[in-house]
DNA sequence: TTGTAAGCGTTATCAG
DNA sequence: CTGATAACGCTTACAA
């Protein structure tokens, strides 16, 4: 492992600098800092001004190994199928580094070293070197192995999407049943009284949650409803000719399970997708059918409301996630369980938004 | 801002327990871990065994104050636009995040203070509060103010994109021009001698690039190319009604330009796109005209090899993003501009491979 | 090769 | 409310 001599920005302004330029000693500047209260507003004052004169800021290392608190929070990159990458990742992200930062936190990246890597390993590796305060993981699993150990570690966290029943219940999760439900009583309230669902993986919680939700939701309403067997993912790469790459046709199986049910007896007039993605296979699968997509043909939505959905034509109706609100509450309830604080350890379920476009309306 | 009496990991091992239970010194210790060729193999032995025995890792902050290193980078997230994010920006952090790895960094991810965040003043934070070894930016614009500051305040940084004529350059990025002069030898090579080209906001360097690159060779070829003017992108939400959210209905600029080009007299028999999104609207333009996508009607083709275009029908051509020899290159040029070396001061462009799908074979 | 002493910049303790 | 002193855990100089 390469060890150079680095020594970035040494030199840069100290507490002491700014405890001699405002006249005062050392503690009264880190009092005004960390405890602004117990300091005399006009001393305050004087100490603000040479802060700001001197662009002081305390260097976090040093603040760190004396108080403990890192101001970081690891999440976890899940390790994504790149066939099949988390749609939302990018937005998550960015949801998530703002809340934090609302809370004076940075968010640090880590992911479980490739090949193959072992998150858990990961997880232990950030702990020991205690560079973060608290963790966030995300998409997870029944039983995921990564919950079970950081619960063991007894670091705080909490993660994005819920654990299982036996499992500490520090999640916070969209609703994904009460999601497809809405989609359900959308498109009853647009006439449809025969739907069908494209799901893909329903061995992933929220996939499964979906897929339960439209089922009964089109139960309670009296509706005709079919749910399409989990389809595989399109195929991988196959070995390019010269300097171009090539590969195997898009797996047609979603495609063709759609079409086998529009082609059937009692087509439905409307299919709800399990995400953006797939709601793309079903588009391809109504028009092979020499269908329309929409209100008037066979009106179909979407999961994740992707920049995809305003590209298609049209437009795809889609479930928007709160990913801010998300987000805020993930870091609230973590930096609660940092602070020794009393949080409830129950789940936290928030709503999601259907964002109705012209392929249902 | 909420200061809690976190104390995280307090009681971790620490040096000295290592050096007790190995029965040496504390400096000893710190040898083997940062220069093991100092140390006695057989005592090296010792000492490792002790380490792994008790678990040991250093502590990150106490490494950091005294040493100065951070072993952090800074990725400065872009503000993206909600309505057109980045398509690769999660693939793109998690090549970051892994080739960092590999040199024993971690990254660190920040964001302007919604809203309205100023960049500079987000690096200012993170550079004072000495975070980080050096900086990872993204997205440059041509005389990007992040750039010009960076380089004045002496971090050390290189940047995913060109940076202008008169500034550092210390960049990686694709060759975006050489890209779509490809993507034109493709098309070409199936015969097509007029082709189109559609892009979106020329403003952006990269997206000017790719424009230039397809019309400089499909001149040099001797086709007949139409590179359509900027588009507008779609359309944002409006106040919702009942609940439910509803929104105008995309703006139809792009497919209308598309429908244009291919209704007029000589019609091109290939469009190439400047996005995988944008060639979402040409599928949508060429249905509209009758035609079908595919190298027996319009052959099209995408920019950025997203998921998306796998699940197309038929599955649409695109140019793939080297996004780990990026992220690799940009890690270990950082790393020698924070360790002092000398590192060329020239940017380094790398290629992108064309994936060929069924829109155009 | 190994051990000793010092200090990185900050915050906590405790006396004034 | 302020100021001196110690300590967080580690790495760098220097002495043995």
């Amino acid at each position: 492992m390469p060890e150079g001599p680095q020594r970035p920005r040494r030199g840069a302004t100290t507490i002491e600098e700014v405890a001699r330029a405002a006249g005062v000693s050392r503690q009264t500047v880190s009092n005004a800092l960390n405890a602004p209260q117990r300091v005399r507003p006009e001393t305050l004052d004087r100490v603000t001004t040479a802060i700001r004169e001197l662009g002081y800021q305390p260097d976090q290392s040093a603040r760190s190994l004396r108080s403990g608190a890192r101001r970081t929070l690891g999440y976890l990159a899940p390790v994504d199928d790149p066939l099949d990458p988390n749609p939302l990742m990018a937005g998550f992200l960015e949801a998530l580094v703002d809340a934090a930062g609302a809370e004076g936190q940075r968010v640090l990246l880590f992911r479980p070293a490739p090949p193959a890597g072992d998150p858990v390993a990961a997880i232990d590796e950030l702990v020991a070197a205690r560079q973060v305060d608290g963790l966030v993981l995300a998409d997870v699993l029944a039983e995921d192995p990564r919950i079970a150990h950081v619960a063991r570690l007894g670091v705080p966290f909490v993660s994005f999407g819920r654990t299982g029943p036996g499992e500490p219940q520090h999640w916070v999760d969209i609703a994904n049943d009460a999601a497809t439900a809405e989609v359900v009583r959308h498109l009853a309230a647009l006439g449809h009284r025969r739907i069908g669902y494209l799901g893909v993986d329903e061995q992933l919680p929220w996939m499964a949650a979906r897929r339960a939700g439209f089922l009964a939701e089109a139960r309670r309403l009296g509706l005709s409803a079919v749910a399409l067997p989990a389809v595989a993912l399109p195929g991988a790469a196959l070995p390019g000719a010269a300097g171009e790459r090539r590969e195997a046709a898009a797996a047609p199986s979603a495609v063709a399970a759609v079409r086998a049910l529009l082609s059937g007896p009692d087509r439905p007039t409307a299919v709800a997708a399990g995400s953006d993605l797939l709601a793309l296979d079903v588009y391809e699968a109504v028009r092979a059918e020499g269908l329309a997509v929409g209100p008037g043909g066979v009106a179909v939505t979407g999961f994740h409301d992707t920049p995809l959905c305003r590209h298609l034509h049209p437009a795809l109706t889609s479930v928007r996630l709160p990913l801010r609100a998300i987000a805020t509450a993930l870091v609230g309830r973590l930096l609660g369980r940092v602070r020794g604080e009393a949080v409830p350890a129950a789940g936290l379920e928030l709503p999601t938004e259907l964002v109705v476009r012209g392929s249902s309306a």
